[in-house]
DNA sequence: TTTGTCACTTTCAAAATTAAAGTGACTATC
DNA sequence: GATAGTCACTTTAATTTTGAAAGTGACAAA
């Protein structure tokens, strides 16, 4: 069983496309998740919580329903009893790939020491 | 007078670039700020907070240091009695235009409605 | 029966954000 | 020369968010 619910109704706080952007992915935690699930094969609660920053628990379970709700993230049973879940991204998920390379570079460039390649360094799973 | 201060002492929570950059660059405002800086020709403390958004003025304040600290933006004198100052990005500050860009450019194809123009709409200045 | 795993939720202290008012340096006007 | 106004912030206090830790419920295996 696959969810995908999306609520087409938010507000935003002004017109700009980047305003927008950030008013769903403007922290330090959500663009990390998106990392995760693009690149990291981190699909499960407890692999994304267990990626290299330690994003706290209730923290990623919010941020998971938020991008839900936004319609870039779907949820999909993937074994009962007992139930387990997996995460994937949409087709609008995948679509911040460019931001995040981009993110990638720009760190990679400016701030010393930083790793340049989609695959980091995966230190547990 | 120019004032650039760059402190080289930064620790991160990992080698990720782009968990880096979000240490910077990851909340609500800041890219907004860099924004304004980059395209709205906004360079006063007064212009930036009139903009569309409404940055609390604190908050303002704080991130502008903070900027300016990591050495994307820089502070001049451009007048004396009474002093007035204007901050303008570096060329590290100005190499977050592909991020600014794509961060635009995803807004627009999937959040409904907004711009995708950099100049936007500057309703006060 | 006990231990273990997964997928979270709850709790509560600490930190960040927000709106609003205040401050200091000056200039311009009555 | 007293008052009003601008710019560049800072301070204050309430609200919201974050973060670390512990707890819960559904099951499975030993």
């Amino acid at each position: 069983m696959t969810e995908v619910l999306k609520s087409d109704d938010h507000d935003f706080r002004s017109r700009c496309s980047i305003a927008r952007t950030l008013e769903l992915v403007g922290d330090k935690w959500t663009l990390l998740i998106v990392r995760d699930l693009m690149w990291h094969d981190k699909h499960t609660f407890q692999a994304l919580q267990n990626s290299a920053e330690r994003v706290p628990s209730n923290i990623l379970s919010e941020r998971l329903k938020r991008l839900m709700n936004w319609g870039l993230v779907q949820r999909q049973t993937y074994q009962y009893r007992p139930v387990r879940y997996q995460y994937h991204l949409t087709d609008i998920g995948r679509a911040l790939e460019p931001v995040l390379l981009q993110a990638m570079r720009w760190g990679h460039e400016h701030l010393e020491g930083g790793l340049f390649d989609p695959g980091g360094e995966q230190p547990d799973e």
